[in-house]
DNA sequence: TATGACGAAAGCGCGGCCAA
DNA sequence: TTGGCCGCGCTTTCGTCATA
C-alpha cells in the first residue's frame, strides 16, 4: 500500500517492494521532520538483511545501499539507525525504541557514525516488560540531526522510567497515577524549551526529580555506554525502588543467551584490537624519574572536617568503589587550614591502604582533593613554584601559557594510559594490605609504555590501548551487571 | 616541628540462623 | 516464607610513631 505523495508534503509512505528489506530499500535523505519508531530487533539470523542488501545493485534514492548501510553494528536495528540518521532533516528529531544491548555494545563504529550525523538528546530507560513480547530491557533514544559538523552537543537528558501508565503484566491495567514515562516526557519538553544549553561538568540532577538527570555530551562518546543507570549511584537506585520483576523462564533464557552472545562478540573484538596494539616496541619508565613524573600523597581530611566545613570540592578517599566520594569540602577552609588548593589538573590515583582497595588505580578529575591515604601520580614533573620568565619577571600566567592544547602541562605519557600501565604493574606486583602502597613504594614502580622507533613514548598507541582497556572494563561491568540480574531474577 | 607511613580498631554491612 | 537479630569480617577512619 502506498499513499501517493501530495505536491507539497509526503505524509506517509508504506513500502513493500522487497519483502525482507521493506522501507530500508529506499532510504530518504535529509527529508523527514520527525521519526517515531520501534524498529524490529533481531540479531540472530540478521545476516539475511546484509546479504539482501549486497544483492541490490545500482543506486536507490541516490545511494548505493551496500555502501550506505556499511556503518557497522549488529542486527537489523543498526540498519534502521543508519536509515533514521540519514533520513532526518538537519535540526529535526527521532525517537527510537532500542534494546539495551545496542546502547552498551562496545564496538564503536556504529556509535561514531551515528554521532557524526546526530546529537543524542535523550536516553530513557524503560522498565523491563514495557513491551509484552520481550523481557529485554529497552530504551527510548532521542536523536537530533546535526546542522553542521562542528556544532557543539547539548547535555543528554537521561531518565529512568519505572512505570509507563499501565501494569507490566499481561493485563495492562491503566495506572494513570503511576506513570514515570509521562513525567519524563514533560520534563524532556521542558528541557528542550529551556534551550538545552546548560553547561555541566558531570551528571547533574534535573528539576527536583529523582528520575531524570542531565549528563555531559562527552560522556556519550563513541567509546561510552549509552545506558543511563550508571549515572545514578547505588543509593539513588535503591531510593528509586528499582527492583527486579518476575521473568518468564523462556524469556529469561533468551535474555541470558542474548546478553552472553553480545558479550562474547565484544570480548573477541576487544581482544583482537588489544593484541594488535601491543604488538610493537615497548619501553620501561620509572616513576622515580622526577623529570617525568610527579608522585605525592593527598591531605588529611577527616569526617569532622567535612561536617564542620561543607562546600563544593569533592573529596576522594580509599573507597573500593570508584565513584564514591567521602564528601564535599569548603575550598576556603582547605586553603586556610591545609594550605592546599583543589587539584589544578586531572591525575591518576593509587589507593595506598584498605584490604581490598589497596592498589586500585583511578583517574580523578581536576578540581577535586584526595585524602592522605591516596597517592597522586601525574606524568609531568612537579611544577616549581615561582618559575622565572626570561626577562626576570614573575610568572603566574607564564606557566599557564605553556600548557598544551589539552590544558595540561607538557607530557608524552597519556594520563589514561598511565592509569592502565600502573594498574598492570601493581597487579603483577601482587600488593597486599600488609604492603601498603604509600608514596615511597609507588615511586619505586616501573611502567611499560609503547614507544616509537627512537625510544620516545608513542602517544597515539597509548591512547588507543587506554581506549580498548576502558572497553574491556565496561564489558566486565556488564558481566557483573548481568550476573546481578541473573541472581536477583525471580523466575515465573 | 612538619610530614609521611602505618597499625589498630570502630563500625558497618552482609550472610546465616532462628522464630513467627 | 519472611522478618529480625547476631556475629564476623571487611572497610574505612584516625591516632601515633618514624623520619626529615
Amino acid at each position: 500500500m502506498v499513499f501517493e505523495p501530495t505536491a507539497s508534503t509526503i505524509t506517509f509512505l508504506l513500502l513493500n517492494e522487497n519483502e525482507t528489506l521493506g522501507a530500508l530499500l529506499q532510504p530518504p535523505r535529509d527529508a523527514v521532520d520527525v521519526i517515531l519508531t520501534n524498529p524490529p530487533y533481531v540479531t540472530q539470523g540478521s545476516s539475511i538483511y546484509r546479504r539482501e542488501i549486497e544483492q541490490i545493485s545500482g543506486a536507490r534514492n541516490g545511494v548505493s545501499l551496500d555502501e550506505y548501510y556499511d556503518t557497522g553494528g549488529l542486527g537489523v536495528e543498526a540498519l534502521f539507525l543508519r536509515y533514521i540518521a540519514g533520513a532526518l532533516k538537519p535540526g529535526r528529531r527521532a525517537f527510537i525504541i532500542v534494546p539495551l544491548g545496542l546502547l552498551n555494545r562496545t564496538a564503536s563504529r556504529m556509535k561514531s557514525n551515528l554521532l557524526s550525523e546526530c546529537n543524542i538528546l535523550a536516553s530513557i530507560a524503560l522498565p523491563r516488560n514495557a513491551f509484552f513480547n520481550t523481557a529485554q530491557p529497552t530504551y527510548i533514544l532521542a536523536l537530533e540531526k546535526r546542522r553542521v559538523p562542528n556544532q557543539s552537543r547539548p547535555p543528554v537528558f537521561c531518565g529512568i522510567a519505572r512505570s509507563i501508565g499501565e501494569t507490566l503484566d499481561y493485563e495492562r491495567v491503566p495506572t494513570p497515577d503511576d506513570n514515570d514515562l509521562m513525567d519524563l516526557a514533560n520534563l524532556f519538553i521542558r528541557y528542550v524549551e529551556d534551550g538545552m544549553g546548560e553547561v555541566i561538568s558531570g551528571p547533574t540532577a534535573y528539576a527536583d526529580t529523582q528520575i531524570a538527570k542531565l549528563v555531559p555530551a562527552d560522556m556519550f562518546g563513541k567509546d561510552d555506554r549509552w545506558d543511563v543507570t550508571r549515572h545514578w549511584t547505588d543509593e539513588e537506585q535503591v531510593a528509586l525502588g528499582q527492583r527486579a520483576e518476575a521473568v518468564e523462564r523462556g524469556a529469561f533464557v533468551d535474555q541470558v543467551s542474548q546478553t552472553f552472545r553480545e558479550l562474547l562478540t565484544d570480548l573477541d573484538s576487544a581482544r583482537a584490537e588489544l593484541d594488535a596494539l601491543e604488538d610493537g616496541p615497548m619501553g620501561t619508565f620509572a616513576l622515580s624519574d622526577s623529570s617525568r613524573f610527579t608522585v605525592r600523597s593527598g591531605v588529611r581530611i577527616r569526617n569532622v572536617d567535612l561536617r564542620d566545613h561543607p562546600g563544593e570540592v569533592p573529596v576522594y578517599s580509599v573507597f573500593t568503589r570508584a565513584n564514591v566520594i567521602k564528601g564535599r569540602i569548603d575550598a576556603d577552609w582547605l586553603r586556610e587550614a591545609k594550605g592546599v588548593e583543589p587539584e589544578e589538573f586531572p591525575s591518576v590515583t593509587v589507593m595506598a591502604t584498605g584490604a581490598s582497595a589497596v592498589g586500585l588505580v583511578h583517574l580523578r578529575e581536576a578540581g577535586s582533593v584526595m585524602t592522605d591515604d591516596v597517592v597522586i601520580v601525574q606524568p609531568w614533573p612537579t611544577e616549581e613554584p615561582g618559575v622565572i620568565d626570561v626577562d626576570g619577571s614573575d610568572t603566574g600566567d607564564n606557566r599557564l601559557s605553556s600548557l598544551g592544547d589539552d590544558g595540561l602541562p607538557a607530557h608524552d605519557i597519556d594520563l589514561g594510559y598511565l592509569a592502565v600501565a600502573l594498574a598492570r604493574t601493581i597487579a603483577q606486583g601482587g600488593y597486599m594490605y600488609e604492603a601498603k602502597l604509600y608514596v615511597r613504594r609507588v615511586t619505586q614502580l616501573v611502567i611499560e609504555v609503547p614507544v616509537r622507533e627512537d625510544g620516545r613514548p608513542d602517544t597515539e598507541r597509548q591512547v588507543a590501548i587506554a581506549r580498548v582497556v576502558k572497553r574491556i572494563d565496561e564489558i566486565r561491568d556488564r558481566i557483573d551487571e548481568a550476573n546481578r540480574w541473573i541472581r536477583s531474577s525471580r523466575l515465573a
